[in-house]
DNA sequence: CCAAAAGTGTTGTTGATACACCCATGT
DNA sequence: ACATGGGTGTATCAACAACACTTTTGG
């Protein structure tokens, strides 16, 4: 008998970093310990929409960036069972973020990436996964916004992707590139009460997106 | 009841041209339609040992380059029962390929990727986003060197790179990229009875790009 | 000696990188 | 007035695209 389940893999962008959210285990198997929030899958539900509801029961978040990683399937990755998981990861604005136990989870925690606990079965294998995969997808597709509010300053933009591509990047250049894009819209607003020049403030046109895609467009960081 | 299957997008380079191998289905359901080789997964098989066997089962190939795509999961992708099936690609060198048609496919056939017939279930969709991946991977790893015979001209290499990605290549252009990697072993061979000067011919050599990876190397087309 | 494909030299253009400077705001 | 981070101008250099040319073989 084999079981599946799916695990989603929820990146969120906090204190100009890179997070994960986990759970902690309220039931065995693996009790106590860390582990990505997921669920075994029903016969009559298609896997998206399993991963769907296990974001929505977590976070209360509905139509979020979502996309497969892969099926993990070693014989041994789950105790007395055979699991299959399928994951998937999601990137959430933390503003729209609403934290939400429920029945499997004793806690919920933001877990820096690069300053992960220890954790259930294969996790922490599935999250480095989801990382590389975030890594490149960033550099082709402008997916980084959803982690972003919604409008945001062009420093708050390079500081998220310093921290997805643990890089340093040229502010000048990053600047140059992101301009060329013509992907943002000046909001005409500025931050407010800060110790220095305000930024601008933008916000990511979708629209603007979906028509340059049409032209073979390329993200290139 | 949710059951699991492995298929695999088997590539090989034929004629200047890629091509897929697929099977006549023996059986119903979707008995007669061409199919992708696959089986269904036993509970003490991992995943990717069961792409390895549905591989050797039909082209006697061990070791070969296979990777995972993802878990194909809608509900109604397989009639009758819930299947969700986990796909693979792999590439082979066909030089060293032995047709194997076996018990569940009445022949083999390998069709041209872009004039592929009518598939079963939600197979042309798995083709098609196999050959995506491709195209991306290939661009930044040199995973195209296993679809080759050992020894192959830089025209060849040309030929399926223009095959994969579906365009036209500068010959000068491509020529000093490949030669800029270093990745190559002349051989000091020749082609021999053709009609013009003979092409050279060349190696791929593991060990070199090994240690060309741990320098962060990118392969870039 | 001709056809065919292999293989090379060169040049203008584009884009990446680096560095230095000015600007607006709160304290 | 000054500290702080926002925002811009520009020179240099490496990478890319495009084109035309020479070379070696079989017939």
């Amino acid at each position: 008998m084999i079981y599946n389940s799916v695990d989603c893999v929820i990146f969120g962008f906090i204190d100009e970093k890179l997070k994960v959210l986990l759970i902690k285990r309220k039931n065995d198997p693996q009790k106590g310990l860390m582990a990505l929030p997921g669920d075994f899958l029903d016969a009559d539900v298609s896997i998206y929409n399993s991963a769907e509801n296990t974001l929505k029961k977590i976070t209360s978040l509905e139509d979020i960036y979502l996309e497969q990683i892969r099926a993990f399937g070693e014989i041994d990755r789950y105790p007395d069972k055979r699991v299959i998981t399928i994951s998937y990861y999601a990137l959430i604005n933390i503003e729209h973020y609403t934290p939400q136990a429920g029945y499997t989870a004793e806690k919920l925690e933001w877990c820096d990436i690069d300053a992960l606990p220890e954790l259930a079965f294969d996790h922490k294998d599935i999250i480095n996964i989801a990382h590389k995969r975030l890594k490149r997808r960033v550099r082709n597709e402008p997916i980084g916004f959803n982690l972003l509010p919604e409008e945001f300053s062009l420093t708050n933009l390079q500081q998220l992707y310093e921290a997805i591509l643990q890089t340093e990047l040229n502010k000048r250049n990053f600047r140059t590139k992101i301009n060329q894009m013509k992907l943002l819209i000046d909001t005409g607003k500025k931050q407010e009460n800060v110790a220095h020049k305000p930024a601008k403030l933008y916000r990511f046109d979708e629209n603007i997106y979906e028509n340059l895609k049409e032209d073979g467009f390329y993200f290139n960081l």
